[in-house]
DNA sequence: CAGGTTTTTGCAGTCGCTTGCAGAATCCAG
DNA sequence: CTGGATTCTGCAAGCGACTGCAAAAACCTG
């Protein structure tokens, strides 16, 4: 495998330069640089030679850690990293934490160490001790959909979120607007549904309708949950006309309930997911 | 940050040993160990230390290709691919090569060199000159959803589960089904789309039911993109009662059109997906 | 307790790359 | 031409680990 040694030699330099000419730094000849990348071309180096942690202290890359990864929000999160970071010139190093509990989830956070510049935690459930723990690491440590003192937190601001699709509900004149949100009982404890429930509440006392409490239900964010819920729902009398579902995955098992009732969307009842899923 | 050497100076021992006891390796006396344990945890230092490319030319870390991260099955894929790797061991990069194309792509493979031991591909466009460039990396390069010379290759059979999924719609009696696949055109070139079409094909014939290509549309594994074309569908003359869709997304769209058009799933029209989503 | 083994350790060299420092080369006005 | 200012470039010393080799220590048998 073509070094750095290599490249240097091919182009009759020392490793030095073609260090210094591949990151574009220092003074270099423009002539030698034209060398060097021709070398580094031929002998198919990488341009951006891989960055060495002996060397400089930093790896490149930053970590990315979720509890989950295949579902909706979380991809989609994980997928916008992947293409900033990248352009900043990072790795993107993933970590899926949702498996274990505990002592060795700690332990895990100990494997991130060293190994990655900066941390990006999205909507992981914040134990004081792992957040400890992370902070410990002595990098950056980045939150999305969540909120902790040291950390800047860049979150989707799901209040506002949840207000305009509550809004939305609102003008087509329901009244009677239904809500299904995540089980209270999270044991992940996000703030992103807490979030999306006050938008909701607020839309609704804003416009002067009155909160149901029994037109709410909980599911998991994941469908089949979502779809039981919401069977539960439907069997209630007085039946809103308006679902809100704080995911859209939850929206999918709502609209399957639905219809197993013989209702249609969004003639009998309308549903609003989240998320900006594609959907009607 | 405490480095091996901390650790090293804490426990009274070299590092030499340090290194050795941290990995399990070779002879070394257990009081030892406990000891440099200790230091390595009053210390935090990680457990296992940070493998460092210039001593063992390993990064201990594989990388992970893939042109869309957030649909569904790639995100799957990914998440399995996560969990396998972390047990073993390893660390997980991810690389997103949907946007560019060409030489652009190619500067990207480039940009792996050396920083992977591994390389995990799934279903990406199988340009020769790209997995030129691929397997020049001179790591082992593994596929996902695509065949090659020179690769070891994982896939789902698609073929088998199209069949099982049409033999479904068969056996419940449906006569007229039609096909929602990927486009002819697909710049990807996938294979999947491919083979399942096949296995649907297969069965079809099996069962001694015509095929009209007229129950063929195409969309792109969009929501949106299948919905129209599912309108298109519709639109046309003797409509089939059921519809064998090449991926889930298809399916979501599908069935949106299909109740747009004031049909019932599953009375008046059947639809069935892929890849195992949550479905009815 | 001596002599032979085996286990534990530390020394020092190495990996691939970066970087401070200073010598070499080039440039420029006088 | 010449001396000083600039721009290049290489030397060599790291960075933070790993590891071959051999010395040191501990163990065993008689």
């Amino acid at each position: 495998m073509a070094g750095i040694k290599e490249v240097a030699e091919e182009a009759g330099v020392s490793t030095a330069t073609v260090s210094r000419a591949l990151r574009g730094f220092q003074h270099v000849n423009d002539q030698t640089r034209a060398k060097i990348m021709a070398a580094a071309e031929k002998l198919n180096y990488p341009i951006a030679p891989v960055q060495n942690k002996g060397a400089i202290g930093r790896t490149n890359s930053i970590g990315v850690v979720a509890p989950y990864i295949s579902r909706w929000y979380f991809a989609q999160v994980i997928s916008g990293a992947e293409q900033a970071l990248r352009e900043a010139g990072f790795d993107l190093l993933l970590y899926n934490f949702s498996q274990m509990k505990g002592r060795e989830r700690l332990f895990q956070h100990h494997h991130l160490k060293g190994r990655v510049d900066a941390l990006i935690v999205i909507s992981l459930p914040p134990t004081e001790e792992e957040f400890e723990s992370m902070l410990n690491l002595g990098i950056p440590v980045s939150l999305v959909g969540m909120h902790h003192d040291g950390c800047s937190s860049v979150a989707i601001d799901d209040v506002a979120a949840a207000r305009t699709a509550t809004q939305h509900l609102v003008n087509q004149g329901h009244k009677k607007i239904g809500l299904m949100s995540g089980r209270p009982d999270d044991p992940f404890n996000f703030s992103v549904p807490q979030d999306r429930r006050k938008g909701f509440m607020q839309v609704l006392a804003e416009n002067g309708l009155e909160w149901v409490p029994s037109r709410e239900v909980h599911g998991d964010f994941t469908i089949n949950t979502a779809s039981r819920a919401m069977d539960d729902l439907l069997a209630r009398p007085n039946r809103p006309t308006a679902i809100f579902c704080e995911s859209d995955e939850m929206a999918f098992g709502a609209m399957q309930a639905v219809r197993r009732h013989g209702l249609k969307v969004p003639d009998d009842i309308s549903i609003i997911g989240f998320d900006g899923h594609e959907m009607s």
